[in-house]
DNA sequence: GTCTATATAGAGATAGAC
DNA sequence: GTCTATCTCTATATAGAC
């Protein structure tokens, strides 16, 4: 746990934001508080807010779906690596970061207002979690594990907006019990 | 289909606003153009942003809830009260509508910049969505149309993240397509 | 790499004439 | 009820000293 260089801290700072009040809700000017430099400086790292914001997804995309992949070819069966899955999400919700959605769920909600290549890393992050979904529920379908009706490909597609919509909207108060409800009443439907 | 007042203009711009790019990004400026007012002449109207937002939210909430009920103790087996149901979010997207998220999901992913009465009349929403599809859950079950497991209110939950999430997240191009396999997916899952 | 200082634009909001 | 004009604040971004 030492000393993290400056680019590190400035992309934790944002990614924290977006994930609690949005990109557009978000400022150089908070970011400069959270890490203790100030504006100027935060623009010699990251020139535009867009270069910003494509770099938080970019390290959080790749981080989550080296996650999902260790998931997906690990060992085990197919409802436990489901669970696996969920948990990652629900990670997000854990001790003190209630108020956190997925930081990519946020910024496709905000899509309309971001530049081509923030939307398509996030259009391609869907894509690969819905792959991932997909080898997961057809293993459970071959080893007979899960026992869900349809295609692998519609059930994936399910899941992730599932996922993230409840992230996005179920915040705050009770929001860690009312994503374990709904996860918990996924996993009884992908089971039989 | 006559003259509209300009109170009613000034909120179908910023609902379609909310919709499309969210409302931290909206500003007096996007309606004053939409309309075709000076933004001095909306503060008339609406002292202030949180004040129109409120006032979004509670057309929209009055109006989408009054359509769930007439939904709920209507006529018809559970799983057309559902594809009924499922039909209210879809409308969204129709048409010309492509870029278009329900408004209160929106407000919803943003609600850290949003006041407490925002926020309260929102949780209110989410709730009343969670009771009717329940009653419609419910009644599928004890008919014997409906054959999911798990409490319907835990099936509740589910239905309602998965519905504003699929809405917020898959807008764009293929948007109509991926609701259309989500939402068969649901059904399928609903129902057997 | 960080700073001060500044440019430029846009935000939400108000005063007061018509 | 709508307008012009303005206020104040904050946003993103840049120039240039250290």
């Amino acid at each position: 746990m030492g000393e993290q260089d400056t680019r590190t801290k400035i992309l934790d700072a944002a990614q924290e934001l977006v994930q609690r009040i949005g990109a557009n809700a978000m400022s150089y000017q908070h970011i400069s508080q959270a890490v203790g430099i100030r504006k100027a400086s935060i623009h010699h790292h990251f020139p535009t807010k867009e270069n910003l914001l494509e770099a938080v997804i970019e390290r959080y995309s790749a981080c989550f779906l080296a996650l999902l992949r260790s998931i997906v070819d690990g060992r085990g069966e197919a409802p436990a690596k489901l669970r696996r899955y969920i948990a990652l999400f629900e990670a997000t919700l854990e001790a003190g970061n209630r108020d956190r959605a997925c930081p990519i769920g946020m910024l496709g909600a905000e899509q309309a207002t971001l530049g081509d290549e923030a939307v398509e890393a996030i259009r391609r992050f869907r894509e690969e979690n819905e792959k991932g979904l997909e080898r997961i529920l057809e293993q459970g379908r071959t080893e007979g594990s899960l026992g869900f009706h349809g295609p692998p490909r519609a059930m994936a597609a399910l899941i992730y907006s599932l996922l993230e919509g409840e992230l996005m909207l179920a915040r705050g108060h009770a929001g860690r019990t009312h994503f374990q409800t709904v996860s918990g009443q996924l996993m009884r439907l992908a089971q039989k």
